[in-house]
RNA sequence: GCGGGUAUCGUCUAGCGGCUAAGACAUCGGUUUGUGGUACCGAGAAUCUGGGUUCGAUUCCCAGUACUCGCC
């Protein structure tokens, strides 16, 4: 299912072979949490270079619903999307949907226990409950090809003592999904004969190195679970649980701790990150696989992505990039954005200073909002609020991103 | 031409003797990490002009000006 191609230190080049078709790693997978990405058709997607999209469980469950969506065909039908897709569990929207509705409301209407998770839709109220199981069975009917189990996924700060029986409770849990994923799975050999979903455990445990390992070591332990089907051992393995408020090193010792413990034969997912230094410092770590919403949300309020044309450092390769140093990635963890310190740079394209430059947002950008419109038409846009720049800027932040993996893939 | 009404941030409105003049939208910055973000945070920005009454006027009085309604 993996196949590594060649490795640098620690840094990896594969193919992930999937039911839907085989993906180069490492890749970003842009989020199409109710079945779209936001403002994107799907040819615009290819001509970004997406290999694969991100779909949810939580939010297609509740509208339109999995069994329609099994009806339609599967979700791949469903939206028109024939390249491979990744379901998040839903474990995630515990977490950012419970802490908004206690922000808002002053509870977040999450109950987690031993079961499962019960938890109020943030439409209407309605209580639903949701088990591994459940899980599993609405990524099955989705048609998703890489399914994610079900996850608690802390809050930061939270205490090492809670965080140790939320990493326990995330292993009972990854031990049901992968003991329902195979039964399912074995019970329906004719739909999966011509390939099944991959299965990928969450390892979680906070900032904490101990957790973390301990995290790591028991889902491993699952591996070695015999249920008598074909398969044995996750088909990959996530990070999780980073980047939900902690401050920025932790992610880099999370990497230093985590990595080491993981299969070297299976594909390695860092959920939800990240910003370009990050992206770029975990696929040094090891990693394979990123999504995140920054290029589409931050893109949809101004904010876009360019390549610096001027560097201090050698240029490597053509149409303006240049090599990324350990130093640039240190000096962009420190918040220093400002000068020629790493090798991108943001502008935010409502800022005045644009309303008259008839240039690119980034000359070096071969993306279709680069070769044909200015910086000072697309600060029009956004002022006087026209859906077209929500498209305009979505595909220049994703290529920005994606054009940063293939950069990554080459060096 | 005659009579009435109204003049407060860019805009629409609040305040009606104690001003440190309030709000919304707009403007200008910033934030966003497994997306119900068209969101969120912050900043700048005003009493039509000239007189009068008063300790003190955005507020009350007079005139001017502008806008507006009605009637000729």
């Amino acid at each position: 299912m993996f196949e590594l191609l060649s490795q640098k230190n620690n840094k990896r080049v594969g193919l992930l072979k999937t039911k839907s078709g085989v993906i180069k790693t490492p890749f970003f997978m842009p989020i199409a949490t109710k079945g779209a990405v936001k403002n994107m058709t799907p040819e615009d997607l290819r001509e970004i270079g997406a290999q694969i999209v991100l779909g949810n469980t939580y939010h297609l469950w509740l509208r339109p619903g999995d069994e329609l969506i099994s009806r339609a065909g599967g979700l791949h039908k469903f939206m028109n999307w024939n390249g491979p897709i990744l379901t998040d569990s839903g474990g995630y929207q515990v977490f950012s949907l419970g802490a908004r509705a206690k922000d808002k409301y002053g509870s977040s209407g999450v109950v987690l226990s031993e079961r499962g998770v019960e938890f109020a839709d943030p439409v209407n109220g309605s209580r639903h409950f949701m088990s591994p199981e459940k899980s599993i069975e609405i990524q099955l009917n989705l048609g998703s090809d890489m399914i994610m189990v079900l996850d608690e996924c802390p809050p930061y700060p939270a205490s090492h003592e809670y965080t140790k029986k939320s990493l326990e409770l995330t292993t009972r849990w990854a031990a049901r999904c992968f003991e329902y994923f195979h039964k399912r799975i074995a019970e329906n050999p004719e739909k999966y004969a011509n390939g099944r979903p991959l299965l990928f455990c969450i390892v979680q445990g906070g900032i904490y190195e101990d957790l973390r390992k301990e995290s790591a070591r028991q889902l491993g332990a699952i591996d070695f679970v015999s249920l008598g089907g074909p398969s044995s051992g996750w088909d990959g393995w996530a990070i999780g649980g980073v980047a939900v408020g902690e401050p920025r090193k932790h992610l880099y010792e999370i990497l230093d701790w985590v990595v080491p413990l993981l299969p070297k034969d299976k594909p390695r997912y860092l959920m939800g990150l990240g910003k370009p230094e990050e992206l770029a410092k975990a696929v040094e770590a090891g990693m394979d696989m990123f999504d995140c919403v920054i290029p589409t949300r931050e893109g949809r309020h101004g904010r876009l992505f360019c390549w610096r044309k001027t560097s201090n450092f050698q240029p490597c390769l053509p149409a303006g990039r240049f090599p990324i140093s350990n130093d640039q990635m240190s000096n962009k963890e420190k918040g220093n954005t400002s000068t020629d310190d790493c090798f991108y740079e943001t502008i935010n394209i409502s800022n005045n200073q644009f309303t008259e430059d008839f240039t690119a947002v980034d000359e070096n950008c071969d993306c279709y909002t680069c070769r044909n419109y200015t910086k000072a038409y697309l600060h029009h846009l956004l002022r006087t609020n026209e859906p077209l720049f929500l498209k305009l800027a979505s595909v220049h932040n994703l290529r920005f991103y994606h054009e940063l993996m293939e950069f990554l893939e080459e060096t």
